[in-house]
DNA sequence: CATAGGTGTTAATGTTTGGTTAATGCATTA
DNA sequence: TAATGCATTAACCAAACATTAACACCTATG
């Protein structure tokens, strides 16, 4: 569970001000993703997840509404804020029909969109269940838990991991037998590929071979220029 | 899930106004409870469980955000709403650190108030969760009463626990042997999460493990930049 | 209305952990 | 056999955590 940035997608067809919203945004520790019309705000929420959607509603080509109904069609559950200069009833009504969370009427204060936010993305970061992700393996006479960064050998005391042994050794799993590629490790898991995270992923790899040494059947391989590959030996059905 | 109606607790001074807007809420099916001042509405709460907070800021004896935060200490989870003739930004976001779910400035439009309600009632009522009626728990030879705040030892005299404490350490207890995000209790219990908050929480993990040193088979473990893990040891089948 | 007690935050300080970089030597490939 | 890639250990620095204490705030109570 690394501590990410939540993610905001922002749709403001006014330049000037979306821009300013989006510096204020991020100064505030979010990632902010800005698009200048419905259209262009619908193409971005489909190719990334959002833990929140402010729409303004006066937009050219496609107002605010119905992106809202179409961000709902594909997702019930992500936040949705509406910015609008409108404070009429009914729009405000249609705003909610079209499943808003909350409403904010333009000018607003901007530390008090900051607190709406906050307020809303808690009130969903409870459904963290979503993480349904795998994360016991077995390898070997090994047992990773990925969630707590144990290994264990042989139900001995587990082997407390580091946040990156632990991503290094869990990739090594998942591609049991099979290569490995460096690149793939840096970029997932160091988030950057040049000579220092390769150096530095050497060192974990020498790390995680210590650990293994347990258990003569496991094996970390080099593929020379490629990666590596995790091997298990004489492997016993079950 | 039983199809009976929402219960809001509205506190309103104006006794006019608390009488109309409560037949309006009734109207539209809600079950409406109508306390006239802070004092009241706090006796009204804790008598009872409602869905649904609705409190008038400015309230003679009592403040609506006194109120509020006297609500949190006894139940963190349900939805607050403070109506105020104010709009200053300062008092919204006095407001939303008091740990409001909205605010809504008179006059406002009934309509547009019934949707924020059913907005926030449905958001809450998607945490099925949210159903944590539970509150006696076991842990090593140790018996947490979570709605008294005891904690008892061996039938010994109970320790007190101040909301903070009982509310982590019942976290901790919910997620036993397993992980405890920090970003979790952070969102939840203190509702914000920042580098004083989580100074806040370490504090805290503190307290209980002076209290939890009673029982040396109960250990509250640290996973470096995860959160925490609360473990029982040489547990006895039953 | 002063004050003691309870609660929670902030500060101060020290410790632990994790990750990168450096240094050195070995292996592979062209 | 030079150049590049890999292996290992150690040194270093930054971030996260632990603990105690000081402080601020509110409330109940004499």
């Amino acid at each position: 569970m690394e501590n990410v940035n939540k993610k905001i997608l922002l749709v403001e067809d006014d330049l000037n001000f979306g821009a300013v919203l989006k510096d204020y945004l991020m100064l505030n520790d979010f990632d902010v993703t800005l698009a200048k019309n419905g259209m262009e705000g619908f193409e971005k929420f489909k190719k990334d997840t959002f833990d929140l959607c402010i729409l303004d509603v006066m937009m050219p080509y496609k107002d605010g509404y119905t992106l809202a109904k179409e961000i709902r069609e594909k997702n019930n559950e992500v936040p949705i804020i509406f910015l609008t200069a409108k404070s009429m009833k009914e729009d405000v009504l249609k705003g909610y029909k079209a499943g808003a969370d909350d409403y904010l009427n333009k000018p607003f204060d901007s530390e008090v969109l900051l607190m709406k936010i906050k307020a809303i993305i808690q009130r969903k970061s409870s459904d963290v269940k979503a993480e349904q992700v795998q994360f016991e393996f077995n390898i070997g006479k090994f047992h990773l838990n990925s969630k707590l960064r144990f290994l264990t050998f042989n139900n001995e005391e587990p082997i407390k991991l580091s946040p990156k042994e632990n991503e290094l050794l869990k990739m090594l799993i998942l591609h049991e037998n099979d290569l490995m590629p460096r690149e793939l490790a840096l970029t997932k898991i160091w988030r950057d590929d040049n000579y220092f995270t390769s150096r530095s992923m050497d060192v974990y790899i020498a790390k995680l071979r210590k650990y293994l040494k347990l258990d003569e059947d496991v094996e970390i391989l080099n593929i020379h220029g490629e990666g590596f590959r995790l091997v298990v030996k004489n492997k016993v059905s079950v």
